[in-house]
Formats: structure tokens, sequence, C-alpha cells
DNA sequence: CGAGTTTGACCTGCGC
DNA sequence: GCGCAGGTCAAACTCG
């Protein structure tokens, strides 16, 4: 290959890897889209809900347990949760209603801490933790970012979700405050998905994963030989 | 050796 | 009172 070839090669390499950009933009632009219409059909569902509730003159005790559900890999077994604060498991148990154990966890950042957590693999989705939480931390978390960078390569999923800052990861509770319009929880979870986005920006190391994702999807369309 | 996990035993609440 | 199910305890075990 002569140096005029070898131009014209690196032309189209570059042509390429360009077209791949604009297409990852796109893609990443219309999830984001997704992630906000999910968010206010979630919004416009929770309000139902409240109606209903208001309707059979429901009480909701105020230290309602919090749910979350984190999508982890379906092939990761484990019922461990990242979301920054430690844990020491006491306990686990097989439930009647689902096949799956259910571990219990008490927080060991502090020892008087009173916080409980239930973590239960999803009834329907096997790739789902439910995480129930009880209590609140009488102590800061620590080290978000610190357990994205520990969490193993194959958790990736569960860490990026687990991991989200803790005003949007406690959407239940969020919820259980507010029964407002839905203008008010469409705009406060477009401020919470603002947060989530520029904390993961802040991130380095979710900027290194994401890079080296980018590079090896790029990689593996050109073929081993580019590179 | 200390911290965390596992797991069987025990406790408690609830429905019958 | 009894049985069942969920939750907790604690001794044994594992791992770094």
């Amino acid at each position: 290959m002569d140096a005029h070839e070898e131009v014209i090669s690196y032309k189209e390499k570059v042509k390429n890897l360009k077209a791949e950009c604009e297409r990852l933009g796109k893609e990443n632009e219309n999830l984001r889209l997704m992630l906000e219409v999910m968010g206010d059909q979630y919004n416009i569902l929770l309000s139902h809900l409240h109606n209903l509730k208001d309707e059979n003159h429901q009480v909701v005790a105020a230290a309602k347990p919090s749910s979350v559900f984190v999508r982890t890999n379906s092939n990761d077994n484990s019922l461990i949760v990242k979301d920054g604060f430690q844990w020491r498991k006491y306990g686990q148990k097989n439930t009647k209603d689902n096949p799956s154990p259910r571990a219990y966890f008490k927080c060991s950042m502090a020892p008087s801490c009173p916080v409980k957590k239930k973590v239960q693999r999803s009834l329907e989705d096997e790739s789902v933790l439910m995480v129930t939480y009880e209590g609140e931390h009488n102590h800061a978390a620590h080290g978000l970012a610190t357990d994205c960078s520990t969490s193993s390569p194959d958790n990736t999923i569960r860490a990026s979700t687990a991991t989200f800052p803790s005003s949007l990861r406690a959407n239940q509770d969020y919820a259980a405050d507010n029964n407002d319009n839905d203008d008010h929880h469409s705009n406060s979870f477009r401020t919470k998905i603002g947060e989530c986005m520029a904390y993961l920006t802040k991130d380095s190391n979710f900027t290194a994963a994401l890079a080296a994702a980018v590079a090896h999807s790029i990689s593996e369309k050109l073929g081993p030989n580019n590179a």
C-alpha cells in the first residue's frame, strides 16, 4: 500500500468513526428521551395510585419503607446491591411467594445506624432485584464513585443503576411525599435526571468506562486488523 | 485475627 | 392453642 492509499484508508476510518460517533450520539439522545417518557408515565401512574388511595381512605404510615428496583446482570446470582453504604448481611430466608431467597442486611457504616434493607430477586424478571429500605441513616454515605470503581466488570449494570444519587434512587420516598400535579412531578423528575447526568459526567470512572465501551464498540465494527 | 457470610435455630405476629 | 411465615440471632465458617 503506497502513501496515497494509506491516506485514503485513514480518511475512510475517520469517516467511519465520525459516523459511529454520530450514531452513538443519536442512540444516547433516544435513550435519554425514553428515560424521560418512562419517568413521566411513572408519575402519571403514581398520581392514579394516589387518587385510588385517597378514594379508599388508606392511611400511609410516615415511616413507610421505600422500595427500589435494581437491574443486575442476569447471570449474577448474588444479592449484593452497591448503594454507597456498607451493609452487613445478617440473614437469608426462602419465602413462600418467591423461589429466590430474601437476604437481610444491616447498615454497618455506623454501629448505631438503625437502617436495614431486604434484597430479593423479582418474581417477574430475575435480572431485577427488589431492595426494601427501612429506617433512616444517622450518618452520611461515602464514596458513591468509589463503589462504581470497585465493582466487578460483569456487574456494570448493577453498579451504574444502584449508585445514582440518593435523590433519584429513592423514587418511592419522593413519590410518597408528592401528590401535586403531573407537571410538578415531571419537572422534579427532569431535575433529578439532570442531577444524575451531572453526577455521572463528573465521575471520571464512569466517563473512562464509557470511553472504553465506545472504543470497544468501534474497534469491533472496524474488525481486528484495524484495532 | 478481624470482618463479613452462611445457615440452622429461635422468636414473633397473624390467621384459623 | 396451633401452625405457618417472616424476621432475627448467633455459632461456625471463610477470606484477606
